[in-house]
DNA sequence: GACCCCTCATGAAACGATTCAATAATGCCG
DNA sequence: CGGCATTATTGAATCGTTTCATGAGGGGTC
C-alpha cells in the first residue's frame, strides 16, 4: 500500500494540489462545493499528511522533548504531565526521552533531537558537560528550558524550586513539634538539590540551637535509608526526627524504624523531601515537602512557547517555586 | 542564524552535495582527503543534518513510539525503559504518549503519530474503541503492537502477561501458609486484568476449599484499599489473607491495617501485585505478583523491529509471558 | 460596455536530503 | 600506447508539502 500523496487527492477530486492545500490549512479560503469534493476524496483515500514534508517546508517540528534523568521517577513524569496540555494544544507531542543520568545518552539524544529540527526542549542536564551543545541549540534556535538546574548561571529560562526553602520548612517543623537533636540523611553531597536542602535545614537548626548529625548514604533510594537508620540507631543518644533528602529515602527509614520496633512518630519523627503518592499511602503517612511538580512542567512548557513567539527579543527568565510543607502522621501523631 | 544546509558544506568544502551525502552515510566510499575536507567544513559550520528532509525522502521516520494509559505509572515506565535500548541502538528516539485514558487523547496521538510516519508503535489502548484506527495504522505499513491488551483478538503482534496465572500464584503461596479464608481486593470487574487475576484466586480457592471474600473499591489504588479493609474488619470472622489487585490496593491495605493495630503477617498476611519498587520499600516488605515489565518492553520493541523487516511476509506473534511470586515479610514473618 | 473589485483556483518554485546513472580520473596489463 | 577495470565524484531527479504570484470568471457601478 504505497502511501496515498496530496497529488493522489488532488486527481481524485479534479482540483489542483495548491487546492487541496487550502482545503487542509485555509479552509475558509476555498469554496463550500470545492471543499466538500475535496474532504470526500480525503476520506475515500484514506489520504494522511505527510509530516516530513510539512515540516522541511516549515523549518521546524511542532515536537517539544523533554530530556529527563530517568522516566520512572515521579518527579518527572509529573513534570512531564504538567508540560504535556500545552504542547497538545499546540498540535504537538512531547517526546520524553531519558538519559538514566548517563552523559553519553544525553549527548546521543540532543544530537537527534537537532536533527529532528524540535520546536524546544526542556532538560534535566546530567551535569556541565552539556552546556556547550545546549548553548548551540539555542544558537540555532531550538530553545532549551532547563528543569530544576543551574538556575541563572546559563544563557536559557529556567524553573526551579527552592530547595534552600525546602529545607528550612522541614527542620522548622521538626523544631516547632520540640524535637532537639535533628538527624539529615542525604546521598552524595555533589548533587546540588542535596546540599540545598542540607543548607536549609542547617540554617534554622543553628538558629535554634539544636543538634543536626548528617548521614550520608551511597544512593538515595530505600536501602540508603535503612542504612542510615542503622547507624544511627547504634548511636547511644540517637535524634529523635529525622529529615531525609527525598521520600525514597524517607520510606527506607520508615521500614528500617518499623523493623526494630521503633514506634514512628512517638520515638522518632520523619519528614521526606517530593511528597510523591507514596508518600501519603505509606503504613505511617509520611510528612513531606511538596514540589509544584505539575506546575514546573506547565511553567516550562509555557516559557518555551514564549521563547518561540518572542523570537530575537526575548529575555530569559528564570523561575522559581516555593515548596510546601505536607504535615502527616509521620511527625503528627494525631492526625 | 539561518540553518546550513548540505550545499553550504558542499560549497565549502569545495565538492558536490552528493559527495557530502556519501560522507555522511557511506565513507567507506569517500576518498581520504575528500573526506577530511568534506568532514573539517561539517564542523566548522556546525552543520547538523536535517531529518525531516531525510525522512520525506526515506518515506518514513527512525522513531518509535509507545503510547501509554499513564506516564506515572511505574507499570509502563518500566516498559518504556525496556523498549529504549533497542530504539536507540536503532538510531530512534521514543516517543512517549501519555493518553491518560482518554480516548479523545489516544486518537489524537494516534492521528499525529500517523502523519509522522513513525516506524512503528507500541500501544496499550483505552479500550477497543481505536481497533479500526490501529488496524489502518498497520494497513499504511506502520507496525502496531500492543502492550498487554487484546492478545490474539486483533490483527497485530502483541506481548501480555499471563494473569490468571498471577491470581493462582497468589491464591496457592497463601494456602500453602495455611489460610482458610481469603480476601480478594479489587476495582471495577470490568477492567479484565483484574477479572483475570481473580478468576486464578478463585480456581486455586475452590479447589483447596478455601473461602473468597471479595471488595470491590472504586479505584485501584491506596485508598481503595483503606476503605476495603474498613469493610473487612466490620466481619466478626474476617479473613486472615488478603490478595490485592494491585500494589497500591496492598499499601493502602497495609496502612489501614497499620492504623487499627492489625499485626501483618501475624494477623493478617498481604500479597500485592505488579511489585512495583515501592512493594519492597514498604514499612512491612510486601509480598507480591512480579511482573516482569522490562522484558515486556523489550520484546515488544523486538517484535516491532521484527515486523519491519519482515516486511509483508510478516505473520503476528503473541507473546505471553509468566509472572512469579516474590515472598516477603508481608506474609512470611521471618523473612 | 468599460472598468474595477472579489472570490477562487492554479501551477511552479522552494525546502534539504538521498540515490543512481553517468562521467572523469587513475592505474594496470599486454 | 590503446584498452579496460576500478575508483571517485558529479548532477539531476525525487520525496510531499506549502506558498505566492498570476489569472480566470463573475458581479456591480458609472
Amino acid at each position: 500500500m504505497s502511501t496515498t500523496s496530496m497529488k493522489d487527492v488532488a486527481r481524485a477530486a479534479g482540483v489542483s494540489v495548491g487546492t487541496v492545500s487550502n482545503v487542509l490549512n485555509r479552509p475558509e479560503a476555498v469554496a463550500e462545493d470545492t471543499r466538500a469534493r475535496v474532504q470526500a476524496a480525503i476520506a475515500e483515500l484514506g489520504y494522511v499528511r505527510n509530516d516530513s514534508a510539512r515540516q522541511l517546508r516549515a523549518g521546524r517540528s511542532r515536537n517539544v522533548a523533554i530530556v529527563v534523568l530517568d522516566v520512572a521517577n515521579p518527579f518527572f513524569t509529573d513534570v512531564v504531565r504538567g508540560a504535556e496540555p500545552l504542547v497538545d494544544s499546540a498540535g504537538g507531542v512531547v517526546t520524553v526521552c531519558d538519559s538514566g543520568e548517563d552523559l553519553a545518552r544525553e549527548q546521543r539524544h540532543l544530537e537527534i533531537l537537532e536533527e529532528q529540527r524540535v520546536l524546544g526542549l526542556l532538560i534535566t542536564p546530567v551535569d556541565e558537560s552539556s552546556a556547550e551543545r545546549l548553548a548551540r541549540l539555542t544558537a540555532h534556535d531550538i530553545p532549551v528550558i532547563l528543569v530544576d538546574r543551574g538556575a541563572g548561571r546559563y544563557p536559557h529560562c529556567s524553573v526551579a524550586v527552592d530547595d534552600v526553602h525546602g529545607g528550612r520548612l522541614a527542620a522548622r517543623h521538626l523544631v516547632e513539634l520540640g524535637h532537639t537533636s535533628i538527624a539529615f540523611f542525604g546521598g552524595p553531597p555533589t548533587i546540588p538539590q542535596v546540599a540545598d536542602r542540607l543548607a536549609g535545614c542547617r540554617e534554622v537548626c543553628e538558629e535554634a540551637g539544636v543538634r543536626l548529625d548528617t548521614y550520608a548514604s551511597a544512593s538515595l533510594n530505600a536501602e540508603g535509608g535503612r542504612a542510615s537508620v542503622d547507624q544511627m540507631l547504634a548511636l547511644s543518644d540517637a535524634p529523635t526526627a529525622i529529615f531525609c533528602a527525598n521520600d525514597l529515602l524517607a520510606l527506607g527509614a520508615l521500614q528500617g524504624l518499623t523493623m526494630r520496633g521503633v514506634k514512628v512518630p512517638e520515638e522518632c519523627a520523619i519528614v521526606g523531601y517530593d511528597d510523591i503518592d507514596f508518600a501519603a499511602a505509606a503504613a505511617v503517612p509520611l510528612s513531606s515537602i511538596r514540589q509544584p511538580r505539575a506546575q514546573l512542567g506547565r511553567t516550562a512548557a509555557q516559557l518555551l512557547f514564549d521563547e518561540v513567539a518572542e523570537g530575537s527579543g526575548h529575555t530569559h527568565r528564570n523561575v522559581v517555586f516555593q515548596p510546601e510543607l505536607v504535615a502527616r502522621a509521620s511527625t503528627v501523631a494525631d492526625l
